[in-house]
Order: C-alpha cells, then structure tokens, then sequence
RNA sequence: GUGGGCGUAGUGAAGAGGUUAUCACGCUAGGUUGUGGCCCUGGAGACGAGGGUUCAAUUCCCUCCGCUCACCCCA
C-alpha cells in the first residue's frame, strides 16, 4: 500500500520553486516599498476566533474548517484565512499602542474543506495585507494600489480591478429590503438556485454566474446609491484617489461593479477584487475590503482596518497560462570530478570551497563521463577535475561549462580556483 | 453537497478478447577505466481495486477508489 497525498494537497517540487520564490519575493519587495512588516500567527487558532471573526453563518465557518478538538479539550482550526489571526494579533499585542496604522502583511498556508478544482485547494497559500488603525480613504487607495504593484511586478498582465462599497451596517437595511423587494418581484424569473440564494442571502444573487440572473441583477438596486453621509464621503474619495492612481500606473483601471459582493461577513463600506480579463470559474487572483467591526468583534476597541487576501497557487497559474518568464534556479558555481584515488581528495576540496562560500556539488562515483554529464545537468558553471595526475602535481583542471568550455589548470587549493571560475556564459 | 470527463511505466501517448503489452521523453549502465550538451547500444520500470460475463480479460459489464473539470463557495 503506497501514501498518497491527501487530497486538496500538492507536493511543489523542486522544479516548481523558481515560481514560488518568484512570487514570495515580489510579494516581500512590493510590501517593502509600502512600509507593511512581516507577521506570522499561528497556523492553527481557537475554533471560536474563526466562528466569530468570520461569521458563523458563513460557508467557510459552516462546512469548511479543519476543526478538532485537541487532547486538552481545547476547539482547535487550523487556520481557513488570514485576517481574523492579524486582528487577534493586533488586540493581544496591543499593537493599538505603535504609531497607527499599523501595516502588516504575511505569507501563509489556509486550509478548507473543499472540493479541489482548478485553483482551488484544500490546503493553499496567501499573501495577505491589512492595515489597521486608520479610516481614511487614503489607505483604502493605498491598499488597492499596493495589490495593483504586486500583480504588475510579478508579471501577469490583463488584470481587471472592479471594486464597490457596502456602505455602514447601520445604513444597509434600507438596501438590503429593497434590493429583497426587487427580486421577489422578479423572482418567477430566477433559476432554482437563485431564488432559494434570495432566501438565505440576498446579496449573493448578485454575483449568480447564470445569465437568466445577471441581466435582472444588472438592473437592481445599487448598493453604492444607497450609502450616504460619511460612508458616501468615504466613497467619492477613494473614487478620485484611484482616478490619480492613473498618472503613475498608465495601465491602471478600474470598474465600479454594484454586482460585487463578498462572502466574508467581517467587510463593509470598499470591497474590492482583481481578475484576470479571461477569467473562468475560479478566477480571483485578490480580494479584499474595509472590516471596520472586526476589532470589535473579536472584543477589541472599535478600530477601522482594511486588507487583502490574494491566491499564490492562482497566480502562479496565471502566470503560467501567460508563460511569464521566470528566472531559473541557479546551478553550483562547481561540480567536482574526481577520478579513482583522487576520490578523498575532490571530496576534501568541495569542503574547502563551500568554506570560501563557493557553491559546490560532488560528481556521483562513476566514469569521467558520467560525471561530466552530471555536472551538465546540474546546470553547473564551471567542473574542477582531479585524477591522480592532478594531486601528483599540485594541481586541478578547471572548465567552464559554457560554450567555449575552457579548461586551465589551477593550484589545488580552493582559493586559487575560486579566483578562477567563471559564471556560464561570461568568459 | 451536486453534476460531467478520465484511470496503461516517473511523464506524455499507442494498443488488441488469447504466448515475452508498444513508442517517445526521463532515469540508469556503457560506447575499450581522463572530458559534458548531439549520437549509438543495453537495462530497470505500467494495465487503480474488487466482482461479473467468457474456455480465456489489462481489453466487455457493474461497483468502489482515485484523478480532473464545473456548480455551490472562495484566494
């Protein structure tokens, strides 16, 4: 009986990585530039921090979590997002004492029962901003452009930012009833599974993939006609903030869409998503929006916030869908060749040369051939041979790998033939 | 949870109701024990599991399992 990996799962082999560290380090480099800091909170949390922060109601709470209860009897989830954890973080630290906002932002696995598909896992990784402590529309812009940064320095292209606001909670009711209104009224129209969303979740209508759906949700109430005083302020802001946004990011755009909803309970006032134009089913490459109550929620003082959540699997599909050009992992600067009783000493001077911080790999034990092929596949700079010939006489030859392929002899001692060797292709 | 598609070496493919299941790439050993990429030769490695039909099934049928895509939902 063989393992397999459990489902939802992926093993990202090393031949994957260069696109792992391509994303991890842009994703470090653009958080850089806007002065968001690294933190990292515990894979698993309190069940009740989820049940709470993210709301009880929703499908990630309600049949989505990994929850156990651990031998102390304690509810324990490993983690479905990442917001809830900053937030816990942020009370229990009271980081409301550090210069507000505070900016943060991490990198880290989620887990979901879910069924896997295309750009869906049950385990997946996010990098994830939030910015806590601050109301003004300001960080709103800031937060979006940084996404924007992000996308674009990673290199995928045709990405479309449609955003829209949800207004306070106090002044949502007016909406929602006749948002509700609208729809019974249509609803002989809706599919099945439309008209029992309009029970459970009205807003949910508006983002149905069926067509019938879209035309009559295209036409409903707007949520953005509806928010009014300061949300309204709020708003118009952020709406000439981003027009801004245009003079440095020429290829900058984005599209207020009333049909935009969130499925978190936590968001309101600016919700917002980035998608590739082509997007399928599982499209959303970043989301996020304004959580003013959660703090609150999870008992701490009132204190507005606003992040984002985006899917590294999913950009890396698409950056693979648009064959975006990836640097390679490098190779060793030297592979050593050791020939018969030169064995001892090849193995001797690897150690010397990773001591001058060279990087170095030894041949596998087979004939010269194979271990030149070796060194060929590892995509190595530069072999050093050594066979009797060369200890007798104090030396080592010394090849570069590329097209010339040079070869000198060396003094046998790692400093001599650190000095020597040269990257492929750069002789 | 619902619905579609698919299960042959590590990967991608081919195959027939009946002796050693084919090909390519990859891996590995060599091509007279000192020079890689190209080339040549050899080797290892597979019919998802269980039942049924049949003299005979990897091939036909059923069930299960797995993978995959979509819906739901979401990054």
């Amino acid at each position: 009986m063989n393992f397999k990996r459990p489902r939802g799962t992926a093993d990202i082999l090393p031949e994957d990585q260069p696109y792992w560290s391509h994303v991890y380090s842009t994703a470090r480099k653009v958080a850089d530039q806007f002065g968001y800091r690294r933190i990292d909170t515990p894979t698993f949390e309190d069940t009740n921090l989820f049940q709470r922060g993210v709301g009880d109601e929703t499908d990630i709470v309600q049949k989505e979590m990994y929850s156990f209860e651990d031998h102390g009897g304690d509810g324990i989830t490993l983690r479905p997002e990442g917001t809830a954890s900053v937030c816990r973080a942020y009370i229990e630290n009271g980081l409301h004492n550090s210069p507000q906002p505070v900016r943060m932002f991490y990198t880290a696995p989620m887990f979901r029962y879910e069924r896997p598909q295309a750009g869906r896992f049950r385990q997946h990784h996010q990098f994830g901003c939030e910015a806590i402590g601050d109301q003004s529309p300001k960080v709103d812009a800031e937060i979006i452009e940084l996404g924007w940064k992000y996308i674009a320095d990673l290199g995928i292209k045709n990405v479309t930012l449609r955003l829209n606001s949800l207004g306070d909670p106090e002044g949502r009711a007016d909406y929602l009833s006749d948002l509700d209104k609208y729809f019974r009224a249509v609803a002989g129209q809706l599919p099945k599974l439309d008209r029992a969303r309009l029970d459970r979740a009205p807003l949910r209508v508006l983002d149905s993939k069926a067509r019938e759906t879209q035309a009559l949700a295209d036409a409903a109430p707007k949520s953005v006609d509806y928010i009014k005083d300061e949300a309204k302020e709020h708003w118009d802001e952020l709406l000439s903030l981003l027009d801004n946004l245009k003079e440095a990011y020429p290829d900058f755009s984005y599209k207020v869409d009333h049909r935009l909803v969130r499925g978190l309970d936590y968001y309101n006032r600016t919700v917002f998503e980035y998608e590739p134009l082509d997007a399928g089913g599982q499209g959303t490459l970043l989301a996020g929006g304004r959580y003013d109550p959660l703090i609150g929620i999870l008992g701490g003082q009132e204190t507005p916030a606003i992040g984002f959540g985006s899917g590294i699997e999913r950009m890396i599909l698409e950056l693979k869908k648009q064959e975006a050009e990836i640097a390679p992992s490098a190779g060793p600067d030297i592979v050593v060749v050791s020939l018969g009783d030169a064995a001892s000493a090849g193995f001797k001077l690897a150690t010397e040369l990773r001591a001058a911080n060279v990087s170095t790999i030894l041949a596998p034990s087979r004939s010269m051939k194979a271990q030149m092929r070796f060194a060929n596949q590892q995509n190595a700079s530069n072999v050093v041979i050594i066979g009797d010939r060369e200890v007798e006489n104090g030396v080592a030859s010394v090849k570069n790998l590329g097209e010339g392929g040079h070869q000198a002899e060396v003094s046998l001692d790692a400093a001599s033939i650190a000095n020597h060797i040269r990257p492929v292709g750069n002789e």
